[in-house]
DNA sequence: ATGGTAGAGCATCTA
């Protein structure tokens, strides 16, 4: 089973992107984040042509988050459980695929960590634990892709000099992250390549920093254990960064043995 | 390398 995490900078700019990348990666499951569509505009039947179910939860402009499985969903749950304090913004969704209780997140940005966006996204960190803490049990099998907006660890930021005092490396940022691998969620990529540097998903548009090697791994598949033990490979797919029209994120993908 | 680019939508905001 292949499980596929793509943050898309807007579908409706990326949408031949993610139809060419479906088409030769074809993964068992893809979690999307900044779909920036209504659900209105979603293109279902696009992605049904290629043989694909999909679920999203979307806003007309900002954020957006969707599933897409080909084997199967059901159940889909948009935001948070119904215990928590329901998100303004579109950033997660679930739905059980093939087997697996899978969600699609969009952790916020932060911004800088002297602002209240950076209140927020710890306190929606502190949310998405809770949420995933009434899901089930550790032992269950449990996915959550997505862009978690945290580079795990200094080695996967390109120079760790130049993101101190930054969002995305901070302390309680990390934490955050740490609280859900405490739950019982692990790091599925980073445990196919424990040791290796450079393995980032993201860059930004400006200064070349794709082509400079200037990254950041900040798009993340957690599992729970018994998922992440079937690991068989992983991957970041930076062909897809290349070319025409690229998102400035590469997909990230985990396969598991059956 | 406090600039730079891309996508939203039409003046700026977000990343």
């Amino acid at each position: 089973m292949r499980i596929a995490t793509w943050n898309v900078n807007s579908l409706k700019a990326r949408l031949p992107r993610v139809e060419e990348w479906l088409g030769y990666a074809r993964p068992d499951v893809l979690c999307l984040q900044e779909t920036k569509l209504s659900d209105a505009a979603f293109p279902h039947m696009a992605f049904a042509a290629q043989g694909y179910e999909s679920v999203h939860h979307g806003d007309r402009q900002w954020n957006g988050v969707a599933i897409l499985s080909r084997v199967g969903i059901s159940d889909p749950v948009a935001g948070f459980v119904s215990s928590l304090e329901p998100d303004a913004d579109t950033r997660l969704i679930s739905a059980w695929c093939g087997g697996v209780h899978v969600s699609s997140v969009y952790v916020p940005n932060g911004r800088s960590v002297d602002s209240d966006h950076y209140e927020y996204k710890l306190a929606w960190m502190a949310k998405l634990r809770q949420h995933v803490d009434s899901l089930g049990k550790p032992g269950d099998p449990v996915a959550v892709g997505g862009d978690f907006n945290i580079a795990p660890a200094d080695t996967d930021v390109w120079d760790p000099a130049h993101f101190v005092g930054s969002t995305h490396v901070s302390e309680p940022e990390r934490r955050a992250l740490a609280e859900l691998e405490d739950w019982g969620l692990v790091d599925a990529f980073r445990g196919r390549y424990p040791d290796e540097d450079g393995l980032y998903s993201y860059w930004d548009y400006r200064a070349g920093d794709f082509h400079e090697h200037r990254g950041m791994r900040i798009d993340l598949i957690l599992m729970t254990a018994s998922l992440a033990s079937r690991v068989r490979w992983a991957l970041v797919d930076r062909n897809a960064r290349k070319g025409k029209l690229p998102s400035d994120h590469a997909p990230v993908f985990v396969d598991l043995d059956p």
